[in-house]
RNA sequence: GACCCCUUCGUCUAGUGGCCUAGGACAACGGCCUCUCACGCCGUAAACACGGGUUCGAGUCCCGUAGGGGUCGCCA
């Protein structure tokens, strides 16, 4: 059998992080196993649904590197198909018409509470006779669930899981005005598109047990389900816009690197021994649904930061040059011309080590493409005492005589100055840092000395003196 | 409230009855490196929710308690 995997996000929002997760869930999970991995849109509720929200998920997945083997499905292309598949089952006497109006089942589900029961339909119109309908209603159709014995769910997360057929009611199939429930849609379209391993959150376990009975109803195969368990904010709390709840594109904003958060997505919820920097070749290599864990986990913002790091460190200079080009050029203190551009690129790999995402890369590598006079923070200005002045104005002719403007030749003359003064190393750097960076941390100083280049490293200090 | 699920360091996890004196990673803390900040390296602290069983032996199996989560829509 060929495993086909679908991620189905319904568009009323952005892709969030815990959608995200699911997606790469199924995409590893059909890689691994040889199999597809496809694409639904759940626009059933077309109130809710907009074309934003379909294009930020569209895009959303394209940038982590999980569009869809085929053309995404719009479920709500399936309408006919969906009522078609219900008026079958009500002929075949497994659906029934219920002419409940909505206040009705308002006041049955108020009951229910109220003597501590689930808030079940309790099935009054399953055997009711068509011809007792009320006049001028439109009614729904319910599907006919057994009332006895239980359902079983071979979960390849939670394992076995049963559930007393009482426990599931009559549930919607079709509105009264005719379009199909997500209950319903999910069914015939999973079993239209092949479906034979849905793996989403665990939110619709619950669900599970219905669909069986649906897709039993039907006499369709009844694919395996995989429910794998929720991402929770740092604070342990359902995920909240305040931690972690995002868009994927704000943390694409924010620097982070589709890998890296890929890499982070797939660690939290599934482990493999000890292994923590798992490449994407290699998680689909490794991936199965037996490494998934049962319980929720926390969005943990920090270890993210260090994986993206990592990630940072391994990506190719040219790559990282185009990413944080555009986040260089909306600054207000850099001209990116030629000259700067170049500066930028060659102090790349310094600045790399210090940063944890492209946000950071940029700022750290501003002040190559910063236009003269530098701005400076308050520890570069303390830096900056009247002795500290002093040396610079030695420095700067100290550095006419280089003839070389390379690394080596240009910390030899910088410690040779220190020696001359009878000061230590620092007492030189630190103030000629803040001269030509504007802070009191950047890379090393004879590295920048050097790319920054003769004219603007010595304009820069005269700057300052 | 009813039903379902979950519970190993602060966090993500390894662990599938003896290999556990519970391992790794992030974060924290200390140190080394050093022109700063990082990176890197070395080290410290830190957990089996609780109570009963089963067993020669339990983090691992069973029951209960507590805590957490999810679901109970003509939403998905």
């Amino acid at each position: 059998m060929t495993v086909v995997t679908r991620f189905a996000p319904s568009p009323t929002g952005f892709l969030h992080i815990g959608g995200a997760r699911t997606a790469l869930f199924n995409y590893l999970f059909a890689r691994h196993h040889g199999g597809k991995y496809l694409l639904r849109i759940e626009d059933t509720d077309r109130a809710r649904s907009t074309r934003e929200a379909v294009d930020a998920i569209l895009e959303g997945l394209a940038w982590l590197g999980l569009s869809g083997d085929e053309a995404p499905v719009f479920q709500h292309a399936g309408l006919a198909r969906h009522a078609e598949v219900a008026r079958e089952l009500v002929a075949k006497g497994r659906a029934y018409h219920c002419y409940c109006s909505p206040e009705e089942l308002e006041t049955m589900r108020a009951e229910a509470r109220a003597k501590g029961r689930t808030a079940l339909y309790d099935g009054r119109w399953r055997d009711l006779d068509p011809s007792e309908a009320p006049a001028g209603i439109d009614p729904v159709v319910r599907l006919k669930t057994p009332l006895e014995g239980e359902t079983v769910i071979d979960d390849l997360v939670q394992g076995r899981v049963t559930v007393q057929n009482s426990q599931i009611d009559d549930f919607i199939l079709l509105r009264a005005d005719g379009t199909p429930t997500y209950m319903h849609s999910v069914v015939v379209d999973d079993h239209d598109m092949g479906i034979t391993h849905v793996i989403r959150g665990d939110d619709h376990l619950n669900n599970a047990f219905r669909q069986a009975q649906l897709f039993k109803a039907m006499d369709w195969p009844v694919p395996a389900f995989a429910h794998i368990p929720l991402i929770h904010g740092q604070d342990g709390a359902k995920l909240s816009k305040r931690h972690g709840a995002l868009g994927v594109e704000a943390y694409r904003e924010m620097g982070y690197l589709a890998d890296a958060l890929c890499n982070y997505l797939l660690r939290l919820g599934w482990g493999h021994g000890d292994d923590e920097i798992i490449p994407r070749a290699q998680a689909v290599e490794w991936f199965d649904l037996d490494g998934v864990g049962r319980s929720a986990s926390r969005f943990d913002m920090a270890k993210l930061d260090n994986l993206n790091g990592h990630y940072l460190r391994e990506t190719p200079d040219a790559e990282i040059a185009d990413l944080i080009s555009a986040r260089l050029e909306e600054r207000p203190d850099v001209t990116l011309d030629a000259a700067a551009r170049q500066r930028v690129g060659r102090g790349l790999s310094g600045v790399k080590a210090r940063a944890k995402t492209l946000v950071d890369l940029a700022d750290g590598l501003a002040f190559y493409a910063a236009r003269r006079p530098l701005a400076m923070n308050d520890k570069a200005q303390a830096l900056l005492t009247d002795e500290a002045r002093g040396l610079m104005q030695a420095l700067a002719s100290a550095l006419d005589t280089v003839a070389d403007w390379t690394e080596e030749a240009l910390e030899a003359a910088v410690r040779e100055l220190a020696e001359q003064r009878e000061v230590k190393l620092g007492a030189v750097a630190q103030p000629l840092r803040a001269a030509l960076t504007g802070s009191n941390a950047s890379p090393g100083i004879f590295e920048v000395l050097a790319i920054l280049g003769r004219e603007e490293a010595q304009a820069r200090i005269k700057d300052i003196c």
